[in-house]
Parts: structure tokens; C-alpha cells; sequence
DNA sequence: TAGTTGACCCCGC
DNA sequence: CGCGGGGCCAACT
């Protein structure tokens, strides 16, 4: 009763470590966790986590800066406007300076 | 109970 | 340089 709420839990802490006006990516966060190579649980997670308040989902997006869960916030456009309200670039599904607004938990934490 | 899908990523052809 | 398949773990049907 423990095992997969503690993997839950685990990615809401990191993605509510996000600092605001950054983003991380499914990769790092499977990597920070352990699961490196299962990216899809944190997706999975994730997608539990609109459940869930206090956890910026937006701020997470795939390795090529893609808004790839933008369909499952309930508006197609809610993500890129959460985003858009952080300062952040959106433009075309893609996070605008994506590389430099990267948030690594394996990097910032450490 | 078993099969399929999923907010992904990497490698091979 | 473009396309396809495999791998990962868990939940849903």
C-alpha cells in the first residue's frame, strides 16, 4: 500500500520543486527517481497528479521541449497558458528557450 | 487472467 | 536525414 503512492508522491514533491518560470522533463524526473528509462510512469503519475493540487504538471514537458500533455489538462490551451503566466515562451506546442529554462532536480538539488 | 495502451526515450536501418 | 521498432512499469478493459 505503499509501494506505487510513494512513486506518486515522489514525482509530485519533484514537480512541486519546480521553481516557477522553469520546466523539467519526464527523463529527469524518471532519472532523479530511479526509473530512468520509464519515463512513461512518470507520465502516468502525472496524469494522476491533475488530482492533485499544488502540482504543476505544466512545468513538466518531453525531451524535445514538446507540450506532449497539453491534451490532458482538460483545455488544449490551459498548459500554454500556465506557462505563458510564468514567463515562459510557448510557440507552437514547444517551450521557447527550453534548453536554458531546463530544470534538472539531479542538478539544481544536488 | 491476459492483452493492450500510455503526458516517453533511445537505437537501428 | 527520415522512419520504424524495442524497452520500461503500471493501469485500464
Amino acid at each position: 500500500m505503499t509501494t506505487k503512492e510513494n512513486f506518486f508522491e515522489d514525482v509530485y514533491a519533484v514537480v512541486r520543486l519546480i521553481p516557477e518560470g522553469r520546466v523539467s522533463t519526464y527523463g529527469a524526473i524518471a532519472a532523479y527517481l530511479g526509473r530512468k528509462g520509464s519515463a512513461r510512469m512518470v507520465g502516468w503519475a502525472l496524469n494522476a497528479a491533475v488530482t492533485m493540487p499544488n502540482v504543476p504538471a505544466h512545468r513538466v514537458v518531453n525531451r524535445n521541449g514538446q507540450l506532449s500533455g497539453k491534451g490532458h489538462f482538460g483545455e488544449p490551451t490551459l498548459m500554454q497558458s500556465l506557462l505563458e503566466a510564468e514567463g515562459i515562451k510557448v510557440k507552437n506546442d514547444t517551450v521557447q528557450n527550453f534548453k536554458d529554462l531546463l530544470w534538472n532536480p539531479q542538478s539544481e538539488l544536488l
